[in-house]
DNA sequence: CTGAAAGCGCTTACAG
DNA sequence: CTGAAAGCGCTTACAG
């Protein structure tokens, strides 16, 4: 009987067209060692240690008919059997792999995927649609991150309402960037835009300016928001009134020379902006007038660039650590999914680190 | 009775300390719609189309009761049970993420990401090492990608046993560039480098020259022999023969004044170098010697930089369709999956785009 | 057209 | 110390 069982056990099988040997199973390991299935999985799994002892000759046994089958567990009934599939999920609203910004996300994905490594988690990035028009998380009010243990989320576009819900549902998941819900609290991991804002702008007042102006374009999401909190702690604190530390929202294109000339005749010696592709818009713009960074102006840039192509060297700037976000962004998601969901959400604030570059100077008419 | 399965099947458990919901499944949308736990099943898969009719209020029920409870299916159960679970692996002997490449498999994940989105696969990207060394497709003998209906693979480092093992058991996979193996064929998509050396090669010889040199590094992979044999083809057709048309393998350091002094001596006027850092390097040498592309010796790049930041605007090259070739490996694969593996592996070839550049001129000193 | 049941290959209480 | 059994959440013949 045991031998029916056996021979029957290794018949072969249809997959496609092509015919392959069924893999050996703990059942045939269990039959040919004369012991229970059960007992395989506590040998492998080491479970032996505990309370559970198994005799050496039974050990033995099994092992010999693992060697001799060749026996290896099956991952997939692994998962199952557990409870988890060592899936992490990454989502975003937009493509991943943007062809505008090529260095977005690819900082981020550089931390998740070592720390991924090290976790011992694969990743599974959320492309499937279904049919919807955008990419979103419920998907006929479903939540298809729930093919993961548990999910990073990242990038623009965020629907808060989509976020609100997740965390009600009690799904464990970490955006990485500070990201705020009606009526609670997410786990994030975001960079300390308000201190290095703080920092820089003390940077270049101590440089001598003493008129300055933020140019911040119109979004305006939680970085923006604490970029601006740092801009206004900074000149506050060295006593610039809202008139000396002036604030804009200008788009690239609304950075104009009749704009920034009326600026400069004000007096306006610094600026401090938002990202990469304003500050070239406005070196441009200067240029036009004869003006020329940090001889005749200065300016410092809040961040990094979202496209390595249009990274300016020598700008006075900080780094904002993407890829310890990233890889931070998981450790906190893995010690949420260990502790199964009795922790509270959690946020980590990770220090930007300053560029002092070249492009603030001591102003050209000190005040 | 069907009210108490309900009530249990939606009960809390504790997952940690907070509270959840149990994710529900099959049986859970089963109950509620008040069918059999198969029926949802064959509705969810979309069998209905077959001989099997399910009456529209059937279905509409099912589909409301999936809504209801927000029932996802859990993967790793279809996989088990021996159905597809709409996840496209993308395997990497090395980090997919690199840190000094970053050119160099985002343009193939763009081409993946657009295909995957376009039919409606998840991507699962291996990263779990399980204890192995470095990233393996065999752990412990077991073939890791199986997580997934079919596999992407690409990049260096590749391991040839483990491809032919692959094919040998059948499991749908696609190479991203040309892979060969003993004894079989694998399915790739690869950049026809080939021709598109030839072409270059040509272009070269049109403008003058009668004294080249292809210069590639120390690897030689299926890419470098392709270039090669078009190198080959091009200047053999042209009448150049071997002393004309030189072949060195140099590593960036082995680049000196010396040795480019020595080939200058000899009357070479043009070269043709495997990638953008050789390139580099040979510009920078040469500048040493006082020479300059185009007006003093010329050079073609056979193919695209691995990394941004060293691209070289107005180099004479061709582009690999990068993004191109990941979007067809997508679909080559899905081809696969959905011919079950009643097919025969599939080559497809891609061409590449000519760019004529600035740094193949005339020869200085006409042959 | 729909339901009941077996089975995928494991893990893990629960009995003895 | 070891075995028999239930269960993880699906899919897929097989009956009715």
């Amino acid at each position: 009987m045991g031998f029916i069982i056996y021979a029957l056990s290794l018949s072969i099988f249809i997959y496609g067209a092509v015919r392959m040997k069924r893999r050996p199973t703990q059942l045939d390991v269990a039959t040919l060692a004369g012991v229970s299935p059960g007992i395989v999985s506590t040998i492998i799994n080491n479970r032996t240690n505990g309370n559970i002892r198994i005799s050496e000759a039974t050990q033995q046994r099994v092992l010999d008919a693992i060697k001799e089958l060749g026996y290896v567990p099956n991952p997939v009934a692994r998962s199952l059997a557990g409870g988890q599939n060592r899936l992490l999920g990454v989502f975003t609203y937009e493509a991943l792999f943007p062809l505008e910004y090529r260095n977005f996300y690819y900082e981020f994905l550089i931390g998740i995927e070592k720390e991924a490594e090290i976790q011992d988690y694969n990743l599974l990035f959320f492309t499937r649609r279904q049919g919807t028009q955008k990419r979103v998380i419920y998907q006929n009010g479903v939540n298809s991150l729930q093919l993961a243990d548990g999910a990073i989320l990242l990038g623009l576009g965020t629907d808060r309402e989509e976020l609100a819900r997740l965390n009600n549902e009690g799904y464990p998941f970490v955006f990485i960037g500070r990201r705020e819900i009606k009526n609670g609290q997410i786990s994030y991991v975001a960079a300390d835009y308000k201190r290095a804002t703080r920092e820089i702008v003390e940077y270049t007042i101590n440089k001598g300016h003493r008129r300055l102006a933020l140019v911040q374009g119109s979004l305006r999401a939680e970085p923006q928001l604490d970029k601006q909190a740092g801009y206004c702690d900074a000149t506050a604190l060295n006593g610039l009134n809202e008139s000396l530390a002036e604030i804009h929202y200008k788009e690239n294109d609304q950075i104009t020379v009749e704009w920034l000339k009326m600026l400069f005749d004000k007096g306006v010696t610094a600026f401090i902006v938002e990202s990469t592709s304003e500050a070239k818009r406005l070196a441009a713009v200067a240029a036009q007038l004869g003006k020329h960074a940090p001889a005749d102006f200065s300016y410092a840039i809040l961040g990094d660039p979202m496209n390595l192509e249009e990274i300016i060297p020598d700008a006075t700037t900080y780094r904002t650590p993407r890829q310890e976000m990233g890889a931070q962004a998981v450790r906190l998601l893995c010690e949420i999914l260990t502790a199964g969901g009795e922790i509270e959400p959690r946020q980590v604030i990770l220090p930007c680190h300053f560029q002092p570059g070249n492009t603030v100077g001591a102003p050209s008419h000190p005040a």
